[in-house]
DNA sequence: TCTACATATCGAATAATGCCGATATTAGAT
DNA sequence: ATCTAATATCGGCATTATTCGATATGTAGA
């Protein structure tokens, strides 16, 4: 929705490898435990990118506030998705605006 | 060039208004003394932020080190440009890979 | 040459980010 | 109720970003 914290949110390499990851769940994520249509699990990002568990959900939550991704809390799991609409309406207008 | 060095020069709201400012000129530095075709003088983004003349260098710096501006010294001036090309390839490869 | 002007760079202060380990929170299982 | 597991949040520290004033560099004109 703000495109300044959106780009913010892009400004670390990290937290654009995480969307871009989940472009392709089953590439990346074919280890997860839990069916793919649920989202990813915030674990997955973890055992992926070496950091910390605390790091790793500060990156998600950033994205998220952003308005890039979702979240659903399953049990005691959190699956995050791509916010495609969001994704697309950003793209949409940095191309409109830059 | 590099995606996270872009990313990271438009994580600034002012240099995304740069950026902006610059793809009208006629309409935002009516007021420049020298031809518009020149490019934009450094004194005009002062003028218009507000912002001390060592921090603005610094924005047009980081905004030229990221590819998305050019710069041309005539004179006593450093005119900066929108580097189209490199903005355009940046904003494909964006929507490619994001 | 000396002076004035435009811009870049330096040094320092403050704010924001990124990272971690530790702790809190919440859910599921025993 | 207790224990375990997954995630979020907190406190602290290191790094980076942002800003400024002061200084350096480079150009134009008297």
């Amino acid at each position: 929705m703000d495109r300044t914290e959106i780009l913010k949110a892009l400004a670390h390499p990290l937290r654009v490898e995480f969307l871009e990851w989940m472009k392709e769940p089953e590439r990346h994520f074919c280890n997860q435990a839990h069916p793919l249509e649920m989202g990813i699990c915030a674990n997955q990002f973890e055992k992926r990118c070496g950091l910390s568990q605390s790091t790793v959900s500060a990156h998600l939550s950033t994205l998220e506030k952003a308005g890039l991704l979702t979240t659903s809390r399953v049990g005691q799991w959190a699956f995050y998705r791509r916010d495609e609409e969001n994704i697309a309406a950003f793209l949409k207008e940095l191309g409109s605006t830059l």
